[in-house]
DNA sequence: ACAAAAGTGTTCGTTCTACACCCATGC
DNA sequence: GCATGGGTGTAGAACGAACACTTTTGT
């Protein structure tokens, strides 16, 4: 190492990726930037360390609060990686540190804080059109994403974009519109029921879904996922499935 | 974001986990701390980013080189994570950027650059008997070697370990002594030899293990593998196996 | 001839897939 | 009754683990 003196010190940032299921779509909370560079431009919520003294998880959950309005209650947060290209910032030479972070769809939670001009916009809108938004937040969304889908495959991950309380078929819809395909309802079923301490049954039911009243559950305390639910699975209803009959 | 005028600077280093197989048994290099603090203890490879437009990976690289006198040909070279508990330094507040480094088993490389006193040491010894090394040292050679182990199932980073051309019997031994248990030879054959560009023959055969001259690969141009090839697989040489007789 | 390692074949059990089928509810 | 989704059963395919066996070298 260096002596001390001649160390550079730059601005470290932290930018979140928060993603959730509005719309039966995989959407993104973006904002619109308010200050130079590329104002008005749609980024990632994000922001400076604040103190020399912060912690980066702990930055990363403040920044959500200031932004958004969100609190840190049942929210999935964890660093994503470090994005350090020299001319990422045409300011100065800022280094971020990107989180993701996955909600359950809660009514409209976005108001309090900074979050005026906070909106959620669908990913498949962002990742087909690259450009709209700031610096290198493309590549850092696309990583994000790419993240999401394969924690689904090993982790329980899919529990954090519910509400506490849900059905099997809520926790489909979840695995069916981030992978951006569908699932044999029957043997999704059992490969969850079947994993230790994923759900947990409540003992009630619900039939918000119309037919027979379905099970809920909430989130057992496993975080990994053994064996897997590997996105090469089943391919779609078969011809038993109700909906391919179009 | 806030005004630019408000946001602290803080010092960003870059720290290696750099891993190879010597002597049969997974070694990380580490140096011999020459300042203060912790002068005397052993840590991670690594320094403090040294312009301000130097790339982070670039940083990584030249770090490797600068204090093992290591090039950077051929080598695997991947961002860990970011560390940035305020207290981890105790001189000020830093975050460093970890970076997980796999090489071959080279004669013994470790020689230019302030390499003097940089050496090879078995991670089990270190990890079974935490406290030695600096810092948070220890946390980051543990998810180091976690993120190497989870690398071998579902990547071509086992390729890495070796030279550049290897047998078979070579490439299992990767596998055996990272995951630290016994696979079956002949399983393990099929596998790696079916999965579609991973190994690409060379055409010539050594006999360098005794017995049966093997043939020789090269690394093929997958990065992924699929299917992997998971942890979970053949306890061991079963008994038609030639060593579990003892 | 024998040991030792390379490499192939085969069997058996588990898991995944694609369905058929029954269950429970609203209309 | 009928439509709708919840949930179970099951046959066949695919895959992995275990291990017998053949091949090719050195001594």
């Amino acid at each position: 190492m260096e002596d001390k003196w001649e160390i550079p010190r730059v601005a470290v940032a932290v930018d979140l990726v928060v993603l959730t299921i509005r719309a039966a779509r995989l959407q993104v909370l973006l904002v619109e930037r308010g200050i130079e560079p590329q104002v008005g431009k749609l980024a990632l919520p994000g922001g400076f360390m604040a103190s020399g003294q912060e912690d980066l998880d702990l930055a990363a959950r403040r920044e959500l609060q200031e932004e958004t309005g969100l609190h840190a209650a049942q929210l999935h947060l964890e660093q994503l990686r470090t994005y350090g290209a020299p001319d990422r910032d045409p300011r100065e030479r800022v280094i971020t540190v990107a989180y993701l972070a996955v909600l359950p769809n809660l009514p409209d939670p976005v108001a309090g804080g900074d979050a005026r001009n906070a909106r959620w916009l669908p990913v498949e809108d962002l990742l087909d059109a690259p450009g709209q938004l700031a610096f290198d937040h493309d590549r850092i969304l696309e990583d994000a994403v790419e993240r999401a889908r394969t924690r689904l495959e090993y982790t329980t991950l899919a529990t954090a974009f519910c509400l506490p309380e849900f059905t099997v078929n809520d926790l489909r819809g979840v695995y069916e519109i981030v992978w951006g395909k569908p699932l044999d309802p029957r043997n999704f079923h059992r490969k969850v029921t079947g994993s230790d301490d994923f759900l947990v049954e409540v003992g009630m039911r619900t039939n918000k879904d119309g037919g027979r009243p379905a099970a809920l559950y909430r989130a057992g305390a496993a975080k990994a996922l053994h064996p897997p639910i590997l996105r090469g699975s089943t391919t779609g209803r078969g011809a038993d499935g109700t909906r391919s009959r179009a």
